[in-house]
Order: structure tokens, then C-alpha cells, then sequence
DNA sequence: TGGCGCCATTGATCTGGGTCAAGTGCGGTG
DNA sequence: CACCGCACTTGACCCAGATCAATGGCGCCA
């Protein structure tokens, strides 16, 4: 575990206020491992041995059943996934595999579970993870449920656009158009033309580069709501 | 409070870890109240006052935006709801109302809050009841997102079967059919369909009866998944 | 008992999104 | 540079499910 990386890890709100000898223990414990693009890391159904905490690059999170396969998730740095089977000690309920060149902090399951019946701290911020962890597959769900694909996309694109907005009005997609797609339940092809319904609302697209022209056209279509849109909370 | 309910809640997993005294005095700070059916309960968005255990009847959760809604989970003695956002002190992201005359115990937040930070039994327990409703939220959005409406009714038919199967080999569908529909994200109309679907593999229904004559025919067009379809862990 | 409201069913029609296929563009490799 | 594979776009067609409307059944109420 290269020292640097430890503020990182330590600033993330489940550890920030561990104990020190308790996160030191974690972190001794713990594997530092670089993995390539597209490479699987977990399987669903397999029990769960580490909590995974991303350090650099991009997990996603997918789950497959009867020939079909959905993106549910896409995990950044220094974001931590399969914490409930962790706790729990049961399955996985998704795979995960890498897209992107990655560096994962790899934490032993029993130890997180030790350090959760020994630290006060931890147990607290654990349940503030978890609960927010719970509002936030809350959420995705009522947008499947209540909105329309396009309605997802421009919503999606509004905190994308929020987020990520540079010098110039645009914004980069986080990741490819085909993972895009499978996050919002859609098909690549659908996508696309979501993308071209959302043209007369001020979406101007140029690969991975999207400008939002007509802000308020858009919300007016989108109607984002932060029940449904806010994340963090 | 009426003493005879006290066991059932005491049983809760969220609660039988608890100190007495704990339980005693978050017990007394609680209130019991019957409501009547169709009753709305609390709105999304609202503050979270209260945490709300189903000692009889049943109560629907449902979300609305831009003018849809849709019922996002039914609670049945005796299940808690709406556990996160008293946690963590914001809004609540789900409506509740009664789908029948109900019995039900309301303890109020910020006791929860207090009894999680001086008991660690309670919190333990906390995080495990976290990690199921986050898990359970988990699997019905996997569900949505990967299986037909004709699959998802297959699959619930199939769980009611096991769960409630009587000696003349039928069971009783846990509510009425339009709430089931909406549960399963489709419309009345769609959900009478798939039922005619479904007669072919041996679904026989009459009203609210509904007794499976062929489980295996059942089966293999549904297609169960212990990831998606099993509760409780 | 009659009237009313609501749920559920059924039919006709529509539509948002999926499937299939072909074409284009781009990056990587030898 | 040529070739290949993959992502993405576009068009044609299909279809699962929604919408709209009508009907029947049931429970409730005066």
C-alpha cells in the first residue's frame, strides 16, 4: 500500500472516524492491486471475501439472469462497492468488472466485519453508508419506474452537465455510450436516439463530448426532481 | 402500548439485541395508533419524524412524479419502513398509506437516533437490517430491469405459492390486483393479460384464488433465481 | 331494492423501445 | 498503409405493454 494513497482512503466518510489503530489494522490487512480494462473482479452469486474500495479507474457493477445482462452501477475513485454482502456475509448479489485500467484497495471481509463490532466510530459511519447506499438504489429504481427513457437520458445529462461542466459549456461523458445505455435499461440503439429527441431541447453531441445549449428547455422535458436526483443524501 | 403487542415487536430482529432498558424506554417514548384504510400515512419529501412498525394490517409505499406513481413495496406485520431516512435524518424518498385498517407503532426519530449511538446491540442490528433492505431494494430493481411483466408475475405467483399455500393446494393473493399490478410496474389492464398468459402453465385463477396446478411447467418459463427471487438475506 | 362507484376483464388501437441489419468511423496492430 | 474489430448510427420492422373505451360483477349505501 503505497503511503499516499492513504488520505484518500482515509478521508472516505466510512473511514473518517474510525480510530487510527483500528484503520491502521484495516489497512495492514488490506491489498493494494492494479487491474487491467475489462477484467472481472467478482462474480454474483460468489461469497463475499473483500470489500472493494476503487483508487483509481471505474468499476461497473452488472447482473446477469436468463441470458440477459443490465449495468446497475458505475463505481469511481475513491468510491467502495459490496459493502452489504460484506457485512451481511452472504453472496454477492452483482459482478463487478474493471473499465478502466484500475487500482483497487482490496479489504478483507472479516476484518471489516472485526473492526465494525470493535469501533463505535465505524459501526456509525456504517450505518450512514449503508442508509445512504439504500436511498441511492431507491432512487435509480423510481427512475425506472416512473420516467421514460428519454426522460432518464435528460435528466442524466443535467447532472452530468452540473458536475463535470468545463470553460467551454460541455462536458465529457463519464464513460462509453454502450454502458451509458445499459445503466439507464436501455439498448445502444435507443440511446442514439434518445440522444436525437433531445436535439431540439439544446443537446449538441459530438462523440463523448456532449453541449447543453437551452438549459432551461431541457429541465422543462427532463423535470428533475431531487428525490430522485440528488445523490449523496 | 398495549403489553400483549410488546413480544411481537421485542421478536423484530431490529430490536431483540437490544438492552432492556434501552427497549423500555424507546418503547415508552413510542406511540401505538390504528389508522383507517386508505389513509395516508406520510409524503415523500417530508422530514423524517417518525420510525413506523406494522403491528396489524398492511401499508403501501408509493412514489409520484410528473404525474405517475407507482408502489414501490408493501409492509406487513410486522415490518418496520422509511429505517434510512430516520437514520440519517432527511426527507423521506417513499409515500405511505394503509391498503387496509391498521395497527401501527410509531417511534420517534431521534430516540431511534439516540438508542443506535448508546446501544450496540441496536446498532449491530441496525446494520444488518440495512444491509437487507438495501439488498431487497437491490434484487426488485435487478427484477425490474432483466425479466418481462409475464416473468415477474411468474416469479411473485411462485413466491406467494411457497409462502402461503394451503391445503387444497391454492393460495390468496396478498392484496388486490390493481396494487399488485403497480408493484410489478405495469398496468391493470397488462397484468389481467399476463394472468392469461399464464394459464397455459397451469395458472388457475379465480378472483383473488389462485391455485398453481403445474409448478414445474411454472418454473421453467419463470425461471427463479435465488440472487433476485429469495428474501430475508 | 336500485343506484353508484370501483375493480377487473376484454377488445381495439397506439407507441415507446427492442431486434435485426447495414453502414460509417475510429483506434489498434502488423 | 491495409485490415480488423468494435462502437455507434440509422433504417426497417416488430412487439410488449400502455392507453382508451366498453362491459360485467361486486360491495356498499340510502
Amino acid at each position: 500500500m503505497r503511503p499516499s494513497d492513504l488520505p484518500q482512503v482515509r478521508a472516505l466518510r466510512l473511514f473518517d472516524s474510525m480510530e487510527d489503530e483500528s484503520f491502521a489494522a484495516l489497512m495492514q490487512a488490506s491489498y493494494l492491486q492494479t487491474f487491467p480494462a475489462q477484467l472481472d473482479l467478482i462474480h454474483e452469486g460468489e461469497p463475499a471475501d473483500f470489500l472493494y474500495v476503487v483508487i483509481e479507474g471505474c468499476v461497473e457493477l452488472y447482473a446477469s439472469s436468463n441470458g440477459r445482462e443490465a449495468t446497475m452501477a458505475m463505481v469511481h475513485p475513491v468510491g467502495s462497492f459490496i459493502l452489504a454482502a460484506v457485512l451481511k456475509d452472504v453472496a454477492y448479489l452483482m459482478s463487478a468488472r474493471t473499465c478502466a485500467r484500475s487500482k483497487l484497495l482490496l479489504i478483507p471481509a472479516q476484518n471489516v466485519r472485526d473492526a465494525l463490532g470493535s469501533d463505535d466510530g465505524f459501526a456509525r459511519a456504517i450505518v450512514q453508508e449503508l442508509a445512504g447506499c439504500y436511498r441511492g438504489v431507491v432512487k435509480e429504481y423510481k427512475s425506472l419506474k416512473l420516467r421514460t427513457s428519454v426522460e432518464q437520458l435528460a435528466n442524466r445529462l443535467l447532472r452530468y452537465n452540473k458536475e463535470r461542466c468545463d470553460a467551454h459549456g460541455a462536458f465529457e461523458l463519464p464513460y462509453d455510450k454502450k454502458t451509458l445505455a445499459s445503466l439507464l435499461g436501455m439498448t445502444p440503439e435507443n440511446l442514439s436516439r434518445s440522444f436525437n429527441t433531445l436535439k431540439p431541447y439544446g443537446v449538441e453531441v459530438n462523440g463523448a463530448q456532449i453541449k447543453l445549449t437551452d438549459v432551461k428547455a431541457l429541465e422543462a422535458l427532463a423535470k428533475p426532481h431531487p428525490l430522485i436526483d440528488e445523490r449523496g443524501n
